[in-house]
DNA sequence: TGCAAAATAGCACGACCGTTCGTTTTAACG
DNA sequence: CGTTAAAACGAACGGTCGTGCTATTTTGCA
């Protein structure tokens, strides 16, 4: 293990040394990629046609193929693109602030924001896991392992916010992933959906409630169902 | 208005008389509307079709199409059928409970049971959302319109409640209905997607601890002059 | 029982799907 | 340069899709 920086992304067995095949190929696959990902943030991953997509890169149908092999290997690639796209933006830059609750304020601070603000580019881990979550196969094999290494990072940085002390010693992180999940989902629900304007501030609001509950208390005596003031926030 | 009992369905302004067609027709009808929904259960309204639909109920392509004249207005008919089912199992007995929290309390359950328990039978209102959320068109129409309806009837529920003096009467319905159903797409999405055993458990005590920041507080100093009851739970 | 209408079947259509194969263009490199 | 392999193309295949037609069967009712 050498010392990089943190990624949720294992590098990928390699074979094949990767020094020479830098040909020009390569970035026309990523060029197909790109838009790949961005017709599935739209019409899903099962709506992801080869045509559509090699109109799109103005390629013909079997050029774009030639890439991939089969749809199934498509799709996976277009999977694992979104996945180093959520590591780039959302994983690594949280990664970068002190560990505790500063930390995991900012994967979740970065996480609503990628679900909200991005209009034109639905969630994938969203759409993928209701469009497979009854189809088996590669494709949802894919997906749960790289929704679960997304978890598995949110229950460590809680873990650590526990070990610092800025969450109560008796939160189980299980617990407070999944509500915090929950209100990522109502998210992308309300403003995707539903086309609600204030699903952000709801969302965030529910994020403090949530905390507020996880939250050391001060210094007062620990009397079940008492209030609770300003804390390190 | 005549005194019906309590439903999320309003009559379909009904143009044509329905006493005469009642015909042996209606009932294949059912039965076709049946395997859609169980079909598209599983694999979604997008991925409904009328051949494999035809060959589930042993007729004809054509015999099948004939009943609801094009694919749109099947999709239309199944989202319709599951509203009717979804009412009649959810929001109607849960409305014979008593008004005010003890009533969003049943809704709630037989919501959490709805979502987790049937096992072959994922929520449509959930993975319609996702399917449907960039598509335009009136099956995202009448999807968005009775998902509102519910969630109208979950705010009216909450309001009374408040009424009651069972939660706090700066309570926000929206605000509770939003982390609500954040705790209802968490459950679907780690029971169905994931497969986590536990699901089930994280939305019920997720709901307990949402519920605890807005219920009453039990015996201090009423601030305001708001009635309360004895402690409903 | 007979008749009209409703219900279903059968067939064909054009469009798109993923995939294969042979050819042609293009890029990399000595 | 020329050579060679990679990359892209074009056409075609079998298949499924939704959707029109026209028959044929079935049903409801006098």
């Amino acid at each position: 293990m050498t010392d990089t920086a943190p990624t949720l992304i294992e590098p990928p067995s390699d074979t094949t040394s990767p020094q020479r095949p830098l040909l020009k190929g390569r970035q026309t696959r990523a060029a197909i990629l790109d838009a790949a990902l961005a017709l599935a943030s739209h019409i899903g991953l099962e709506g992801l046609s080869i045509g559509a997509l090699a109109e799109v890169t103005q390629m013909s149908k079997s050029g774009v193929f030639a890439h991939f092999g089969s749809r199934e290997e498509l799709q996976i690639s277009v999977v694992r693109e979104y996945h180093a796209q959520f590591s780039e933006e959302i994983f690594e830059p949280a990664m970068r602030e002190p560990r505790g609750l500063p930390r995991f304020r900012a994967l979740v601070d970065r996480w609503f924001k990628r679900v909200s603000v991005e209009i034109d580019a639905g969630c994938i881990y969203i759409s993928g896991a209701v469009e497979f979550d009854d189809r088996p196969g590669p494709v949802r094999d894919a997906l749960v392992g790289m929704v679960q290494t997304w978890h598995l990072a949110l229950v460590r940085a809680i873990g650590m916010a526990i070990d610092e002390g800025h969450l109560r010693a008796d939160t189980d992180p299980q617990q407070l992933l999944f509500e915090v999940h929950g209100l990522i989902l109502a998210l992308h629900h309300d403003a995707r959906f539903l086309r609600r304007p204030g699903a952000d501030a709801r969302a965030r609001a529910g994020f403090e409630n949530v905390l507020s509950r996880y939250i050391t208390p001060p210094a007062v005596a620990p009397r079940a169902g008492a209030r609770r003031s300003a804390s390190p926030i």
